[in-house]
DNA sequence: AACTATTTATAAGA
DNA sequence: TTCTTATAAATAGTT
């Protein structure tokens, strides 16, 4: 829509890219809060120009947007995922305890209010900057992990499975297995690729409270 | 644009209300991503109809977008505001309070209200502690399971070690070793115990977390 | 979903 | 940046 078709490909000149960034930000904008009025839709766009300028439209304020954005995904992944955000939470929230419990039997004083004093606004950024902070990172981090060690795990049972072919191979296929080729070789069930509880993984404490 | 112009006011009428969404959020979603290509922007972009559907673009994942909007309004705030940063760690401190206490009262491990005793200085304190546990969980866990891959790791080395012995004990020390033996029983070098690239972890979404 | 008459957005030029 | 203007795109109303 001008003078010429263009294709839409990044535009190599650094003054050309700059002005057309100005007009088509100006008209995403208007477009974003033209939709949210028409149609009674809630619109956050945010946009940071390639020199690292922001510009953003919200109808309703950004960080709740942002939070409805949050919840409307963490639904999804509830339903694909449903564990393991639960116990992530239930373990950082028993460590809380214990340092709240720690910290109660120091301190014992009287109350402050100030926190009524604030407004909406900062209650939004600060609920969305809590769950923002508390989650992604970890979860995704969590998950790669989690992946590598079922990875490793099918791999361990998979070659234990070659061992046992192997071992019968040479002394038969006996009840009692094991003994002397177990001590020569160390070759045995012993050596477990199951991991052992997750749970009592998280029991470790310990260094995390610096506190 | 269109057969008629339009003031930009809420569209009683539900039907057209609902097809000039579809329209515009669909010209909102393209405009949006032809900025991104063409000049080079990250952009983010959120719509919820009227109906609660969730449509959105971003140019990266929504997630660093957000993030960096969230970065970017910091630093506004700690410019223009400097004492929004201390509500802000209030604010922090009274929703980690209202989670505990929902927790502590699902799971009535009685030490709730004696929270509601504590100074504001006294719940700064208590925050910046929280932070610091839940750096130092954090890293205890991704510690745990590091050791976890490398446990594993070590287990099938030494196995696989042991399948070498094991096929010597068969076949005796050959220098062509493999062939028969690997396709009656694939034990070969196939099976890896170095990680794949992190880099490819990364594919997986999802599933993986029964932690 | 298609179809167009119009309105809008915008590329190029100044 | 801003304005102008020819043209491409988007879309309101209709089928």
């Amino acid at each position: 829509m001008g003078r010429g078709k263009i294709a839409i490909r990044r535009i190599d000149d650094t003054t050309s890219r700059q002005v057309t960034f100005s007009k088509r930000r100006n008209g995403l904008l208007k477009k974003a809060k033209e939709i949210a009025i028409l149609c009674d839709a809630q619109v956050g766009a945010i946009v940071f120009s390639s020199t690292g300028k922001l510009s953003e439209f919200s109808s309703s304020s950004m960080n709740s947007v942002i939070q409805r954005y949050n919840r409307s995904k963490e639904e999804n992944n509830q339903l694909l995922n449903p564990m393991s955000e639960v116990k992530l939470w239930q373990m950082e929230v028993a460590v809380l305890k214990q340092k709240l419990e720690r910290l109660q039997e120091t301190h014992r004083q009287g109350m402050g209010k100030e926190l009524s004093s604030m407004g909406v606004e900062d209650l939004q950024k600060l609920e969305n900057r809590l769950e923002m902070s508390l989650r992604g990172i970890r979860l995704k981090k969590d998950e790669i992990l989690m992946n590598e060690i079922q990875e490793l795990t099918g791999k361990g049972s998979f070659i234990h499975q070659e061992n046992i072919k192997l071992y019968k191979k040479i002394y038969g296929t006996r009840t009692n297995v094991g003994n002397s080729v177990t001590e020569e070789t160390g070759v045995d069930g012993l050596v477990n690729f199951q991991l052992s509880q997750p749970d009592q993984q998280y029991r470790t404490h310990g260094t995390s409270a610096t506190s």
